[in-house]
RNA sequence: GCCGCUGUGGUGAAAUGGUAAACACAGCAGACUUAAAAUCUGCUGGGAUAACAUCCCUUACCGGUUCGAGUCCGGUCAGCGGCACCA
């Protein structure tokens, strides 16, 4: 260190620093501005609608969305352009093949990051979240992105969010018929049920039921936003407390959400993720007898067949009919449970799942297959929100239930034979039922329908389908939030009328959590007032709300009599797939949330007949996380964190662009390496000296190497396999193997003395979509001595070209012989050649003849073009 | 524990069942330069050998299918991600 120190002045004396210019390997900090202003003042993305004068409706369309932002205001971080440099390749190769592309960019901008830091702040959230869209917009439009802006969606916007609260409407004044499908609350209100009737059926719907209260942010978490019993925001605690609470019933699409995955092209991981969270569970409701009381308790089981190996049964601890159950004795030991585990947070709950709890409630219920009394527990391994919040037990063939058993020392019965050589106790898979009556000797599956059908016809039960996922919990305390479309009087809620949409959240000077469950709203209490006899709802909605339908917006972004226009939803949605948007980019960390959700308001939205496809996204595709050139996941705290901002004053934005995509596979994780951005920038740079050269004073002007004549055949091939493999590779969003193929291409051009310009032009307009800013500031300066051979315009308006097959054929090709499958000689032959010529020329060499060892060949193998493989 | 994904040079990676390691990074050598940077050229998986000749080995490990396996099938191990008392 030290003698870097000493030597500084050194340096200074006999060499002065260079300018940052002269540094520069192309001048691309001169020209990448400029062409985005242009690009921008030229309106070059903009895409037209259906109806608009300007708009082909000859062309088929291409809708390709990135998982829109939330406008931080730490910026931009480099996992954000994969995804949005992936989207805009793709982008500007379509519209170049001749597609309308849809292409537009947004902010998530309502939600609890942008409120805390306003009040750490002391600033309103609005002011924040204008100035963090600010900061985002101009970090993008530095990176060169085709998006049309006119288009830009903002979900804090009233233009926006009113129709977020009007699609809310529209979940209010819905229920879901027999057949699965949503319908207008209206159809219930013609078959004349009562108000209550209707409200309990309603898509929007109020409850009681015990929520998640995270006291540290002040609101309630949907069981999503809840990893192990804290925040997934923040890590807080998270405890239960019954509250009022607004519900969406996702759970009434729980199978469609499933089935109607199947048309998609998603990754099989996340299909699998969507599938496993929602937890379908195909079994019974079986009812018990309470035994001297008139109640019945039903379970849910997934293996009816072991009915008769019930040895006892289990209620959650919150199960409403403990208090009837349990007996004078054991009413102290009970309650002192049920006291425990509701102070328990799931954190602990979770945490102590090793050891089994419990206790005895005294009662006992009689098992319908063989009247036998068996007694009632209560533990909390048995969970209220699944199933029946109750279960028999069968300790000889479930896991948990042997463990609880054998704890308490409750009896033990086998049900089911195992294969040879395995304990029956704790056999959890299929086997012969025994000691089971009438069920003896059949096979599990047999069982499982024998024994449903016999409680079925008993009416002791029935078969079922149980899911996993729970109704989603809508609302939350919190200001900076869509506020709801709903008045309360006299303790019932009513929407109010869609004229009044926009309901904008109240100008708040204090919007504090209340540090109780009372929401900040509550705190505007002009604006609480509706009438004198209403009063507002004080809830707003959860920031998974103005995600739900964005996709729809951009495609009417300004439309403002409607959510989005007919037409432009049919063009742009539509196409004849399940899905309407073409290709979707972005993180795994949705895989289940948001696109659970904008999958469920699209279904509803479709059943209603607003939009014309049952689902949002037909592909879709994850980028893999960016880590740290350490290879640890990027954070501040680490110190590991690349700025995007750098590496565009350093290297460009098309270096970025370019080594974000070169990194590697899309989907893969992968670690920064700012020697790999060197590198590709040291590739555009030898693609700007392609047609550019440097005078000793350091100024640029065009080669002399270029000159108007057409490619020798090498070049052309190595052009025109470019060309090919470029257009496959972004198909296919292989775009490490695409730009490889363009250096491979530029290497060639390299090497050859005399630079022929339309071959250049061509491969120009191949390395546009990768690299905009540099492949217009070429093309542009060979139109100032060629303007015949260059593009007028931008390239982005051209046509991608098409490559001639004749030109990848070559007279002669290389094959291999192989002897035994091993590699032994390879021999250039005219294209022409037959496979006899082949298989006669390989027996011939002398090399294959030396390791034949004088055996005879048994059989020869000639795969024409490829390679000849003799067995000895 | 269950489910899913991934294992290839020093590194990021590439390979319709057909020449493993394209393209890049790092490294080494050379050209240019007073010198350096930049640029250009060449070499660069491991081993045997006097050898730029030649041979052997090599895609986490074990086995199978095949004329031929990084690729297909079965098993094992490791790493990453998800779910986790879901009855």
């Amino acid at each position: 260190m030290r003698s870097v120190v000493a030597l500084g002045p050194h340096l200074g004396l006999f060499a002065p620093p260079m300018s940052s210019e002269q540094r520069k390997a192309f001048p691309f900090s001169e020209f990448e501005p400029k062409w985005q202003d242009v690009w921008e003042a030229k309106k070059a993305f903009r895409t037209p609608n259906p109806g608009d004068a300007d708009f082909d409706a000859s062309k088929p369309k291409y809708f390709v969305l990135d998982m829109f932002p939330y406008p931080s205001g730490a910026g931009l971080h480099v996992g954000h352009p994969e995804g949005y440099t992936a989207t805009d390749i793709i982008g500007r190769f379509k519209k170049m093949s001749g597609f309308n592309v849809l292409h537009p960019m947004g902010w998530d901008a309502f939600g609890l990051p942008a409120e805390q830091y306003a009040i750490k702040t002391g600033q309103h959230p609005r002011t924040t979240t204008e100035q963090n869209i600010e900061g985002f917009r101009g970090q993008l439009k530095r990176l060169g992105f085709a998006y049309d802006w006119d288009r830009e969606v903002n979900t804090t916007d009233p233009g926006y969010f009113k129709w977020t609260q009007w699609i809310f409407l529209k979940l209010y004044n819905s229920y879901v018929s027999d057949e699965g499908k949503a319908h207008p609350i209206s159809e219930l209100e013609a078959q004349g049920l009562s108000r209550d009737e209707i409200d309990s059926r309603r898509l929007a719907y109020v409850s009681e039921a015990p929520v998640n209260w995270c006291p540290e942010l002040g609101t309630v978490l949907a069981n999503e936003e809840v990893q192990d019993g804290k925040s997934e925001v923040g890590g807080f605690p998270v405890e239960r407390r019954p509250m009022r609470q607004w519900m969406l019933r996702i759970t009434s699409f729980a199978q469609r959400l499933i089935d109607e995955l199947d048309g998609l092209d998603w990754p099989e991981g996340i299909k699998m993720l969507q599938r496993n969270w929602i937890g379908h569970s195909e079994g019974a409701h079986v009812k018990f007898q309470a035994d001297g009381i008139d109640e019945t308790i039903t379970v849910f089981t997934t293996r009816p067949d072991t009915l008769f190996g019930a040895t006892y049964m289990v209620l959650a601890p919150e199960h409403r009919l403990v208090d009837e159950l349990v007996t004078e004795e054991q009413l102290a030991a009970v309650e002192e449970y049920r006291e425990k585990t509701t102070r328990k947070s799931d954190l602990e709950r979770t945490e102590l799942a090793k050891e089994k709890s419990g206790v005895f409630t005294g009662a006992f219920a009689i098992n319908p297959v063989n009247d036998e009394k068996i007694p009632i527990w209560i533990a909390d391994y048995v969970l209220q929100g699944y199933g029946t919040g109750a279960i028999m037990a069968v300790p000889a063939h479930d896991e948990r239930d042997h463990e609880f058993a054998k704890k308490f020392s409750l009896p033990v019965k086998q049900v089911v034979q195992p294969p040879e050589g395995k304990e029956w106790q704790g056999f959890t898979d299929h086997g012969i039922a025994v000691n089971s009556g009438f069920l003896d000797g059949l096979t599990t599956a047999e069982a499982k329908s024998t024994i449903t059908a016999w409680l079925e016809e008993k009416s002791l039960g029935k078969g079922t389908v149980n899911f996993k996922l729970r109704d989603w919990l809508f609302s939350r305390q919190r200001y900076w939030g869509e506020p709801f479309p709903i008045v309360w009087e006299e303790g019932k809620h009513r929407c109010i009328p869609e004229s009044e949409l926009p309901l904008l959240p109240p100008t708040l000077e204090d919007f504090r959590p209340t540090g109780t469950p009372e929401p900040p709203l509550s705190k505007a209490t002009d604006w609480v007032r509706y009438s004198d006899t209403a009063t507002r709802e004080l809830n707003t909605m959860p920031q998974w709300a103005g995600s739900c339908w964005y996709y729809l917006r951009y495609c009417d972004a300004q439309n403002s009599e409607r959510f989005v226009g007919i037409e432009a939803e049919k063009y742009w949605m539509g196409g004849g797939k399940p899905g309407g948007v073409d290709l979707y980019v972005g993180g795994t960390e949705h895989a289940v949330l948001h696109l659970l959700y904008a999958r469920f308001w699209h279904k509803v939205l479709f059943d209603l007949g607003y939009v014309s496809t049952p689902e949002p996204f037909q592909r879709l595709v994850n980028q893999g996380l960016i880590m740290g050139e350490d290879g640890q996941k990027m954070s501040k705290s680490r110190g590991n964190v690349v700025n995007p901002d750098d590496v565009v004053i350093e290297y460009g934005a098309d270096s970025l662009r370019l080594y974000e995509m070169f990194m590697g596979p899309l989907e893969q994780v992968k670690p920064w390496s700012m020697k790999g951005v060197e590198g590709v920038y040291r590739f555009l740079a030898r693609v700007w000296r392609l047609v550019m050269q440097q005078s000793e004073e350091g100024e640029w002007s065009l080669s002399h190497g270029l000159q108007d004549v057409p490619a020798n055949k090498q070049l052309t091939k190595a052009l025109h396999e470019t060309i090919k493999k470029c257009g496959e590779d972004i198909e296919k969003l292989s775009f490490n193997t695409a730009i490889s193929q363009m250096m491979v291409c530029t290497n060639a051009f390299t090497g050859a003395e005399v630079k022929p310009v339309s071959a250049i032009v061509t491969f120009l307009k191949v390395l546009s979509p990768f690299a905009p800013h540099l492949a217009d500031e070429l093309n542009a300066r060979i139109a100032g001595k060629f303007p015949a051979l260059a593009v007028t315009g931008f390239l982005s308006d051209t046509v991608w070209p098409s490559y001639d097959p004749a030109a990848l054929i070559e007279d002669e090709i290389e094959i291999v012989f192989q002897v035994n499958g091993k590699l032994r000689d390879k021999v250039r032959v005219p294209l022409a050649a037959t496979k006899e010529e082949i298989e006669a020329l390989a027996l011939a060499s002398a090399r294959v003849q030396e390791f034949m060892e004088g055996n005879p060949a048994k059989k020869v193998i000639v795969v024409p073009g490829k390679l000849v493989n003799v067995v000895v």
